[in-house]
DNA sequence: GATGAATGAGTGTTCATTCAT
DNA sequence: GATGAATGAACACTCATTCAT
């Protein structure tokens, strides 16, 4: 909505404390009470920007596999796509951890971030299961293996913010890609 | 400092948003005033409070192994500690992703942090080469395999607070050393 | 306006320094903020009361002579009103003399001073110039002329404050106006 | 004083409002409490600066004439020095109507005020007095002439401040003369 | 003769919010 | 569907001042 976006860029420019009712307002040009008069409060605009976010993160962060039908292929593709992800493409990284800091103190918050994990690490199990049923890759433990990957995906988008001069994509692309094969090579 | 740590944690209670230098000497039963005459400025008590964390960072995450005189016992030692990391244990995570988020948007702070990554990734490097000298594992590129470390302890601790029902924590230390090992084992 | 009638009493009572926006917020028997909801900032504020004592003093200090037909008549009421100028009547000293010597500092408000008595100094000239060709005075330099009799009305007021147990306006009123004769007598 | 000639710099950049005991001690590099040390309160060290302007003033605005023998001589001299007195020589404008306006509302101050203005009226008077009796002018009323005088002089000095271009001093000290010596030959 | 810790009232300003229109 | 007036609490910060050293 018009509103969860100019919070967005607020958020972007002057960070998550420095996000008043006020500043949106004067950057869409409006009265702040307008803003009021859509979310009652700022806590439910903050909830509103959340499933926003989490939305937004869910229905990027992997796409449909499903068309691919070779299953070298399509695992193929979800180690290219997995290897890749970052933050920036889709979710601005301030406005991502932001939301994620908030999480740890509001319990609401953490539920919704709980969820959008646990929906995404499944996605990622079940091509696992279809990689393994196929034959291509081999691992004892599904579920355990998508957490991994995740735990990688989300380790090299922290990681990459504290890099010296930046991070060589493909190189990191390639790191990634390599370190999944080992493991789904080794039956962990 | 007496002010920083309750800083600390007003924080911990109110998040970084919610910090004001009312509660802070509140909290601390002193008049606010007295805080800004040590710090003239509340940005000035942040970069002060930055540095804490970084220190604390620094020099809790990664103890002396140098001491330990067998080679094979100091690598062991090495993935142990490193597979254990928790930031709770010694870093509030609400303040240590505020610091990290700040640092997103704020250069003087994005330093820091690189600075800190860098050293610590340095120290890994430094273990890993000595464990190669001793034949204990093999790894082409010792620097690339330290970034690859701090990639899954910081997946590993970001992927922790999204969890179901928390994280079986001797699980997840298995599954780290379990990985780490299978990396340095296959020459990566 | 409400707000600047009161900021001006405010100063009346406590000086330019004292004058706070609480303290006229108060007089008001209104919230603060809402002083800062018309005029963004106090500075905007100290703008508009500005304007309005030069507004004040600008439509005070000389009334239109053009109705008076015969030019000595018109020259006389001329000499009447401008010995007889004094701030107290429509412009409080203190306000007055807070917001010159704010002049001598803020380029802005100098500007506006200056545009002031530019003006006032003009329609003098005009009545100089308008009794010169009706040979009723004999002046050489009617802008000069009208620069001094400014001068001397300025002076008055400004030494009138200074004065042991006030002054007799009358006696004062005789000596400006013999002053300014003896001038135009004499083809100053 | 040490401290009154910081206060007086600080008046000058900030003006009367915003010149702060904090402000003063940092322009010293000294503890802001050493001011209040030595002045108990800001009052009795705004009343000390009062002091030093009256007595910047009383001291400088007319010198001791009686050295001159020849009377004509010395009238003259008193005519130059009188047409050319100005504020900014030896008293900062800014200071000097801060001052004034502060005498507007302070009885105290007002009386210092008057005092002065009564010593120097009287040391003009006496000059008058003095080239009366050597028949090089000729008044009615000494005192009267005096005053008015002084009010040409003050009068000079506030239209100065609120001319467009500055003003050509010879011009005006030329006219002041003018202005003088007219009164002094038509027994003013 | 000077400092620094500490206070409490006050500064201008921003905050989220309410209400009447 | 939107505005503007109004509020009261909170904000970071400055003020003059006190006191102990």
């Amino acid at each position: 909505m018009e509103i969860l976006s100019h919070f967005y860029e607020v958020i972007i420019e002057e960070g998550f404390e420095g996000a008043s009712i006020a500043k949106i307002a004067e950057k869409m040009s409006v009265n702040p009470s307008l803003l009021i008069h859509y979310y009652k409060t700022k806590d439910a605009m903050i909830e509103g920007l959340i499933e926003h976010i989490i939305n937004t993160y869910s229905s990027h962060i992997l796409p449909d596999f499903s068309k691919v039908e070779d299953p070298k292929e399509r695992w193929e593709d979800v180690l290219d796509v997995v290897s890749r992800i970052q933050w920036g493409t889709f979710l601005n990284t301030t406005v991502f951890y932001s939301a994620y800091t908030l999480s740890l103190r509001d319990p609401g918050v953490k539920n919704k971030f709980t969820e959008l994990y646990e929906k995404v690490v499944g996605q990622l199990q079940d091509e696992i299961a279809h990689a393994q049923q196929a034959n291509i890759i081999q691992v004892k433990d599904t579920r355990q293996a998508a957490q991994l990957v995740m735990t990688l995906i989300e380790g090299a988008n922290f990681y990459q913010n504290v890099s010296h001069n930046g991070v060589d994509i493909e190189k990191r692309s390639r790191m990634i890609k390599e370190t999944i094969t080992l493991m789904t090579d080794n039956n962990i």
